[in-house]
DNA sequence: CGGGCCGTTGAGCGGGCTCAAGACATGTGG
DNA sequence: CCACATGTCTTGAGCCCGCTCAACGGCCCG
């Protein structure tokens, strides 16, 4: 830990999306204990019913959350990249209620939940910067139950390629209409609940209309408009504007 | 309000489930500004994009929050009731991401966002406490989805009773074994994302083979450890621990 | 060059949807 | 107290989206 102000810098970017902070806050983010650990592709990081202690911001690479029903059954419902505090929820409720595995190689820095609890609250302005983020995580959770429940294979598809390239926009990793997914079809037929099968003749019916062009898991979004509407995606759940307010 | 003591003291209830608070807390919660108003069922308490100023304790009956696609399909991610801080999210972050709407009549304690947000950090043991009902519904939602997309629809409906059975047991508005449920077949429908028609061949099927009883909406669980096997049902996820704890 | 994962495609099946009509409740006004 | 309207529950019949099972081809890596 020679230079601590470096490895937690993804983590500081992603707060300051959320909410205004001074020079005393930055310095105390950075200043934060934390521990880097590197993870293999597809290893977890955090099983459901682990009793979690720390907190595990993403440095680099991608991971999912997911649950499994009694009969094997997988659901991802989140699916975060670099500066994402993805276990925040885990480890304050004590007992982790789902999975957190890695998608690709990966890097993370885990940090003790009491000392990301003090902090939130001896610095108002950091509290709510991570209040506002698991807020908006819920508002991502309610979006993909809608899409889940109430839309088609098709709609589902556009809607989630979508969003994921706004989500890597806004994460610095990517531009918006040509991007790399991370994943296999079989796991993205996970996070839209639907198989891999299906999966393939909807990315294929997609590039069929001349929406998005591919290449392996490469996605170029040729008509955003028309992707857009397809998935009848509209980015207000995202709560980007707060990133600018 | 010259009692105020009694007006807010289903939101201490609530609150004190989730951490222990002292005499002082206490006091604050129960001093907290509030407005009372009523809706008649069917009302809408929030729409979406709605700028919301006040957050919303339910006093008395239900509501539900919902999205809905672009071509009218609804799903609806929770059902509220007494204590339930129904409106923290929305009103958090401005802008409404969902609707809040009214199933029954209707009792709500209007209180501005802001007098809530000072108490959180002037108050850390009630701060926690409030963020710790925002991660359970969090949770909450996940399992949802995890429904939503991979149940079949005896499972989900299963599921649902299950947890509806033990919400209402912890607010202390029913039997765990013998309640009746504030919706339609329709918005039950909306809920686990199937038809109404469907729903009302699922309920008759579990009645059939014995798992409940009904009567109009009235729902007897005649064997609760096979609803629960039904329904794929285990309550880690409502984290009721942290009540005893 | 061989093994394994992943993507692709075909064929058939089934859970849940759609459309539609009838049976019950509950409420309202005459 | 009846006539009628409205909303909800119930049941039937047919269909389709997405699933299952299965085979094959491409790419990567040892």
């Amino acid at each position: 830990m020679s230079r601590p102000s470096k490895i937690l810098d993804p983590l500081l970017q992603k707060l300051e999306l959320m909410g205004t902070l001074d020079v005393e806050d930055r310095k105390a983010v950075l200043a934060l204990p934390a521990r880097v650990v590197r993870f293999r592709a597809l290893e977890y990081v955090v099983r459901e019913k682990d009793r979690a202690q720390n907190c595990c911001v993403l440095l680099d690479g991608f991971a999912v959350r997911h649950k499994m029903t009694g009969d094997g059954g997988r659901q991802i419902f989140s699916i975060n990249m670099r500066g994402d505090l993805a276990d925040l929820q885990n480890s304050f409720l004590h007992i982790a209620d789902h999975h957190l595995q890695a998608l690709t190689d990966l890097e993370v820095a885990l940090i003790p939940v009491s000392a990301m609890v003090d902090l939130a609250f001896s610095r108002p302005a950091i509290g709510r910067a991570m209040w506002s983020e698991t807020l908006i995580e819920a508002s991502i959770f309610r979006e993909w139950t809608l899409n889940v429940g109430r839309r088609d294979g098709r709609t589902r598809m556009a809607h989630m390629l979508c969003e994921f390239a706004l989500r890597l926009e806004l994460a610095g990793l990517s531009a918006r209409d040509h991007y790399v997914l991370p994943m296999s079809q079989e796991q993205l037929a996970d996070a839209l609940g639907l198989t891999s099968v299906h999966v393939n003749r909807t990315l294929k019916s997609l590039a069929e209309d001349g929406l998005v062009t591919r290449t392996r898991r490469s996605i170029k979004i040729e008509d955003w408009a028309g992707l857009a509407a397809q998935g009848d995606f509209d980015s207000a759940y995202l709560h980007l504007g707060l990133a600018e307010a």
